[in-house]
DNA sequence: ATAATTTCTTAAACTACTTTAAGTTTCGTG
DNA sequence: CACGAAACTTAAAGTAGTTTAAGAAATTAT
């Protein structure tokens, strides 16, 4: 069952006895969403942070000519939602949906105060997912800043063999932040050589 | 003296009894650097993780073509590091570099996980400034991506009006990814408007 | 104060990437 | 398995931002 999934996740970084497992995973709501579906509509407030135990969803915002910017891919084992929206609880700015059928399991602000209060491990395992991420978006935002199109392409299936297979090229595009037609050329160029 | 702002800081997310704040401050070492002088210097290893007391530095990296791109810049009252370099131990990959003469507190990997064994408090602490962090970061992955420069100077001037201030324009021009030339081009039509 | 150095400005030529548009291929659904 | 929709490709024209270069202004060091 997919609860398993979670448990051998968090035992990478910390310690859980049955009892605080349990608890733990008492506080989680399973949900499933088909692909195309939301898990968070526009200006909507992020209720739940959700750990994905199928499937596959991108964070994005749409700019006022209509174009999609994809913030964030998550995948099998990864946390997604609006963070600043979920710590506010006010609407974000993201919107999440989903590219494959997916499964998650969800936790609210409350239960997840609640849970810091009961196990504080756990702020100790979310300081450490924290951490990652943000030397991960470090890196996305240097890279931004000093490498090409093609250099941060060869960079992202270099880094990600696995999710580019399961991406649509506009997808892969929208988080590069160039268009899918420039990207296409960029693959023609790289595959004549 | 210096030591009372950084508990100052800290009690606002954390309540430290005196036993505690004490312990904390017996773990920092003082350090000043001069302008220009490096904090972490190229494929050095970040020995320390640093509070700004008084002053201004950048972390950046240099391309191929030599120029400068800034990922982050840290005022009194931040934490500055390369957090991948200080997690490994290894070499990072950011140069990290003093603005204005600066006054910093210092800790060691070593100290702060003995600091989150003794105090366990410091894992929220340091959770809840990477959760905003996390968002900082989120938000300028998303104006780089659906920006125009234009866009990204003026969000940037009403974000951090005190900074600019502070700021000669060619670093702002590297933190938001463009010639300082282009910048100054961008500051005369809005100044012409 | 003054020289030396760095930063800022301006403008013309250039390029990485976008836009538009049309045709082709792939994919999801009945 | 077929057909409608979405994704991908290609190419020509357009543009946001770069490069180069030179002069002016501001800052730093002596």
């Amino acid at each position: 069952m997919f609860e398993d999934a979670i448990i051998k996740n968090i035992n990478q970084y910390i310690q859980l006895n049955d009892i605080e497992a349990n608890y733990f995973l008492s506080l989680l709501y399973p949900k499933t969403i088909k692909r195309k579906e939301y898990l968070l509509r526009p200006n909507e407030i992020c209720k739940y942070e959700s750990f994905i135990t199928k499937g596959c969803l991108r964070s994005y915002t749409i700019d006022d000519a209509g174009l999609e910017h994809i913030v964030m891919f998550a995948v099998e084992e990864w946390w997604t939602g609006d963070l600043y929206s979920f710590l506010t609880q006010t609407p974000g700015n993201f919107i999440i949906d989903a590219l494959e059928d997916t499964e998650l399991l969800q936790i609210s602000k409350d239960d997840l105060e609640k849970l810091y209060e009961c196990v504080p491990k756990f702020e100790r395992f979310f300081r450490l997912i924290l951490q990652n991420a943000f030397v991960a978006q470090q890196q996305r935002i240097n890279q931004n800043l000093s490498f090409t199109a093609e250099e941060r392409y060869l960079h992202f299936i270099k880094k990600y063999p696995q999710l580019e297979q399961r991406l649509a090229q506009k997808q892969v595009a929208a988080y590069l932040g160039i268009t899918p037609e420039f990207l296409s050329m960029i693959r023609r160029k790289l595959a004549r050589k």
